[in-house]
Formats: C-alpha cells, sequence, structure tokens
DNA sequence: ACCGCCGTTGACCAAATTGGTCAAGACCCC
DNA sequence: GGGGTCTTGACCAATTTGGTCAACGGCGGT
C-alpha cells in the first residue's frame, strides 16, 4: 500500500477506515464495493486505488488495523486497572466493556467488521492473520482473571462462564444497535450494568457487597 | 406470487426458502442477488422467477413467513408448557431456546434474515410488517412472565431483566455459529444451560433449589 | 509569474453481474 | 402421443464491477 495513507490527518484516516469497514462488514468481500465505500467516505474511487493497489489489499490492511486496535483498546484497560490496583471482577470488566462502546463510537463498524471477516469464505483472510484474532480473543479472558480477586464469589460461580455471559451480552445488545451515538451508547452501558449489578449482588459473598 | 409453490414438497420449500432468507441474511436488499439465491438452491434462476414475479415479492413473502414462523414457535412452547402446567421460570424458558434453537437447525438463516430485514434501509419493507414484528417481540416476554412463578426468586431479582440477558446470550451464541450441524446445535444449548443452572442457583430462593 | 509537488478527481474501460423473459425441455399420468 | 406440471438454458438490455490515467486546483518556494 501506499505509506502516504499515514501522512493524511487522523480526521481523514479515519473517515476512509471507518467507511471502509463498514461497508465490509455489511456484506462480503466479494459483494462490497469499492465506489460504495469511496461514496460512503465522500471521497473518489479513485483516491482509494491510489493509496491501496487492491481491494484486496485495502481489505487485509483494514484487518490487520482492526486486530491491533482490539489489542491497544484491551492492553490499555488492562494497564488502566493494573495501575489503580485494581482486582474487583466487576468493577474491572465495567472498565473493560466501556473503553470497548467507546471505541465503537469512534470506529463504528470495526466490531461488524472483525466478525464478518473471520467467517469470510472467500480465501481473501490469510490464516495468520486469522490465527492471531484467535490469539488476542483467547488471551485476554485468562490474563484478565488471572489478575482479579477471585475470592470474593460465592462457592460454585465459575467467574470464566460470567465473563463470558455478560460479554456476550454487551455485544448483543451492540449488535442490534443501528446507530452508534453517544446516547445510545450511554443507554447500552447502563443496560449492561444493570445485568452485571444483579450478578454482582447475588454472585458475591454477602461480606463483600 | 405464484400459488403452485405451495404444491411444491416441504423440503423443496423449505429448500427455496431458506436459500433464500440465508442469501438475504447476509447482505442487503439490494446487493443480494436472485443469482446467488438460485445457486444456493442448487436451482435455476428462472424458477424463483417462476414462483415470485419479483426478488422483491420473495423478500416480502420470506418476511411474512419468518414472522408467522416465530409467532408458531412461541406458540407452542408457550402452549406446550401450559399443558404440562409448567410455572418454572428456568425450567420454561430452557423450553423455549431449546425449541428455537431447533428451529434455527430447521430453518438456518432466518434469524438473521429477520435481523436484517427489520434494519433494512431500503423501503423494501412496509411499515406493517415492521409493527407486526415489534409487537410479536414485545408481547412475547410479557406473557412469558405472566405464567410463570415468580415467588421464587430472591428479593431484588427482576425476571424481565434475567430473560433478555439469557436471550441475548443465547442469541449471541448462535449468531457466532458458523454452521448449525445437530452437534453445534447441541453444544450451544448445553453452553446455554450452564448460564441458566449457574444463574438459577444464584438467584432462587434456598427452598426451591 | 512560474515551478514542482501534493492530494484529488472525473471520465473512461472492458468485463462481469444485474433482474427478468421466453421458448423449449424433462418428466409424468392418461 | 397428448396434455399437464415442473424446470431449465439461452438470452436480453441495463447497470455495476475493479481498476486506470491524464489532468485538475491549490500551495509554498523562488
Amino acid at each position: 500500500m501506499n505509506p502516504k495513507f499515514f501522512k493524511l490527518s487522523q480526521e481523514r484516516q479515519d473517515l476512509i477506515r471507518n467507511s471502509a469497514m463498514t461497508e465490509f462488514g455489511a456484506a462480503t468481500f466479494k459483494k462490497t464495493s469499492a465506489d460504495s465505500i469511496a461514496k460512503r467516505a465522500g471521497v473518489s474511487k479513485s483516491l482509494l486505488f491510489h493509496y491501496f493497489k487492491d481491494k484486496r489489499e485495502l481489505y487485509l490492511y483494514l484487518f490487520q488495523y482492526a486486530i491491533d486496535e482490539c489489542m491497544n483498546i484491551f492492553n490499555r484497560h488492562i494497564l488502566k486497572a493494573a495501575y489503580f490496583g485494581e482486582t474487583d471482577f466487576f468493577r474491572t470488566l465495567e472498565i473493560g466493556h466501556k473503553v470497548k462502546m467507546d471505541m465503537v463510537r469512534r470506529h463504528p463498524g470495526l466490531f461488524r467488521f472483525v466478525m464478518r471477516a473471520y467467517y469470510e469464505r472467500d480465501s481473501v483472510l490469510t490464516r495468520g492473520l486469522r490465527k492471531k484474532l484467535d490469539d488476542v480473543l483467547a488471551q485476554s479472558t485468562d490474563q484478565f482473571l488471572s489478575r482479579m480477586d477471585l475470592h470474593k464469589f460465592k462457592d460454585g460461580v465459575d467467574p470464566k462462564v460470567l465473563v463470558r455471559l455478560l460479554t456476550l451480552a454487551a455485544e448483543g445488545m451492540l449488535a442490534e444497535t443501528g446507530a452508534y451515538t453517544p446516547e445510545e451508547i450511554n443507554r447500552l452501558f447502563s443496560e449492561y450494568k444493570k445485568y452485571a449489578d444483579m450478578l454482582r449482588q447475588h454472585l458475591y459473598k454477602e461480606e463483600y457487597l
């Protein structure tokens, strides 16, 4: 790809990346047209092919970018929690999901894009990239849990199951949301807190409430 | 549409409907080609236009069909539970989700199709159909809860929130699943039970466990 | 005023895909 | 072989596709 792309202002880079991710996230690689990407970005198709030699190259770059962005966010939130010495399961997970939802506002389309890309049956994605995503996801939960104080849970509670449950809920809410306006994001987040609070109240031992 | 369609064998009808729903569920109305539908069904494009005069007519029929199918399933599971005089929240919800997942096996693509159709920005869908879906969804939870014995819950537990949480989880699992093989469906269902069991164990009063 | 550089574009292309038609094939029972 | 039903391949004009290319406008330097 043309390295001059990175000399563009961040907003303009984001404009192009977000448009592309949104479009690629809405249909297959094959069915997503360069023209629709350009139109969404309010930019000429020629410009796209000026910075990326191919539709394929653009796609691969986006996937790499998306993974990196996810990892950055994960690290940032883990580091932030670690910095404050936070070991509470729910407070940390809440931070995580808040950061995540805020990212959705900055990069609408990123999650849908990553999901779609992961299941893309076309051979656009190299096996390497797919594996990289697998690793990121697998490690994140374990790393998170290893830093949390899990003694607060009542007997018989599996924290790993709980992480998965809350993550499914959060992502489900995100998936069914059309427009990622700040108000919508806030609504989603407060809905998330309802679930987390309910679980916290009944899954923590009384002395930790 | 051509009424002869209904004289086809159920399997053949399903073949066509499922292919169409899967394809329509994978992209916009506009971006979904009649050809891809036909190819997925292993059928000639001409046949589609023999039974449905339009892409639009096919689409509208499918949406109607999908809603009816959802309502049938909901009724069937409610009636079944009512017949057995079942009033337990978790057991009934479990039946509901089991029926739902079994339906996914019969009609892979239906849920994704409905979701996509609901958010279709093209004016393909009439307002009437969209409203109908809204009603189905809104009533189902209330009807379900009204028949359940909610006294078993500890104080401070909102059953409505619980329904939503478990539904989000179940649908999230379905959404991230690629192929709806019987084994996959069983795996999903047993994962669902893990969540439900954990919640039941800690949200029910001790005397009901 | 002219330069070169920059991000950017509209016009253009051959090739593929689009929704939809139509006459004819394949198969059946009578 | 006739008549019906289900099904198809060939075909159509119109649009869309990924991608190219020469040129545009603006801007700082001289």
